[in-house]
DNA sequence: GGTCAATAGTTGTATATACAAGCTTGCTTG
DNA sequence: CAAGCAAGCTTGTATATACAACTATTGACC
């Protein structure tokens, strides 16, 4: 029987994100202080500290110095990857962006999104299907595959402040995610929906996401014109 | 007159990506420990230590506890964006690998690609092309345009060891680049060299890297069957 | 009431120290 | 010669301290 050491500072760190990740510490709500979470912890300021500075490397927190340490939004976290933001995209191009919902229901998986959920085929999961528009053209259809475990937590949700696609958009903050961009042909229905012909070629983007397992969103653009940007950064 | 004071951590950090990216520290070459840096840079260990420590989270150096610090390899590198090593993935489907060079020239720029390599329209630039083989099956073609200014940098090289496209590839490490993946249909002389009928649609891939200006590299993915993966880390 | 300065609180940088944990090397010992 | 142990190096964690730089608040003064 090995007995496994963790460090102090993972410790912090993971106090802290569960703060986070529950909601409980809401984006922009100040985070204790070096000071606070040194007496609080029982441990030197530095340790304190490297909690707090790694978080805000994996870009969880945002500081300031004077000010204090402060839960970062979603924007400032999901700076690499995101399909669906589109809606800040076509407001920079100086477009109208609107979306709307066409399906909202329960569907018998496949084979294979059985196994992205953790479920057996022909169990029923939760759809969602999203148009999304640039000057009413549509430009991107949006599907949401949800396994019903997560569900029962979604149907608990107030909604008079957030729409249902909007809850299910919201993964939590600690999202690791994993993409596969394909070039695909759209069948008829696709087409139809998004208004364009049978050879033109789309954008097939699958996301998985990990710390809310039992998503996956399935988005397709169409092309060309519509692009899946990505950048990575390496600065100090 | 204001006298921006530097770090000594960032001194330290400055130094060492200067000897990785003009190759001075190679691939897994062990670079100085922190006692050593402590002597060379007269500063704490602590201060040495922050130095290779935040280098480590960039990608850029790999640290053992017990052995050392060493360069990181491109592949543990560019664990998030990656065009064109596809090599590997093909390796681990159990499949043979081989790529063929086609084009090794100077070619005229047209306007976007002139923008984006810091030339004017009618320049010339260098062009190189290769087509990649899975199981003799073509499967990407990858084109790469290099601003005229590299190419003088380039025909220094010793290409005893290396290919002029693997030198081309061999971006320095401190890459920045940003990504643009687009579904299109190809034209006839890509459809004939990719062997795919002209109604089938494909992946395009953009690909600007930033620390070594004026390298824009196309990649041209058949689909279906060829994804383009990311992954987004975020763990502790 | 408005302006300015002092102050307290925050993060940023840097040092010195100590011990723990893992790897490498070389020497001892059987 | 081989096995194993010990020494010495490396990075990892943690503490205590000091000062710098920046911010927001408070309070005094005009």
């Amino acid at each position: 029987m090995t007995q496994v050491k963790i460090a102090k500072y993972s410790v912090i760190k993971q106090y802290i994100c569960q703060k986070i990740e529950s909601g409980q510490w809401p984006e922009h709500s100040k985070v204790p202080s070096e000071n606070e979470l040194t007496e609080q912890f029982s441990v030197s300021r530095m340790t304190a500290r490297r909690a707090l500075q790694e978080l805000t490397e994996q870009g969880l927190l945002v500081r300031s110095q004077g000010s204090g340490t402060f839960v970062a939004t979603f924007k400032s976290q999901s700076s690499l990857l995101e399909i669906r933001n589109i809606a800040d995209e076509i407001h920079e191009r100086g477009h109208e962006y609107h979306a709307q919902q066409l399906d909202l229901k329960s569907v018998e998986v496949n084979e294979e999104m059985a196994i992205l959920l953790s479920l057996k085929a022909g169990d029923k999961a939760f759809f969602s299907s999203v148009l999304h528009f640039e000057n009413d053209t549509p430009i991107q259809l949006e599907q949401r595959f949800v396994n019903p475990k997560l569900v029962a937590e979604y149907l608990q949700q107030d909604f008079t402040e957030i729409t249902p696609h909007e809850y299910l958009s919201s993964e939590a903050p600690l999202t690791e995610a994993t993409h596969e961009v394909e070039a695909i042909l759209a069948n008829v229905d696709i087409c139809n929906l998004l208004n364009i012909t049978e050879s033109a070629p789309c954008l097939q983007v699958k996301r998985r996401t990990w710390s809310r397992q039992g998503v996956v969103s399935l988005a397709i653009l169409t092309s060309p014109g519509n692009k899946y940007r990505l950048g990575s950064h390496l600065v100090f």
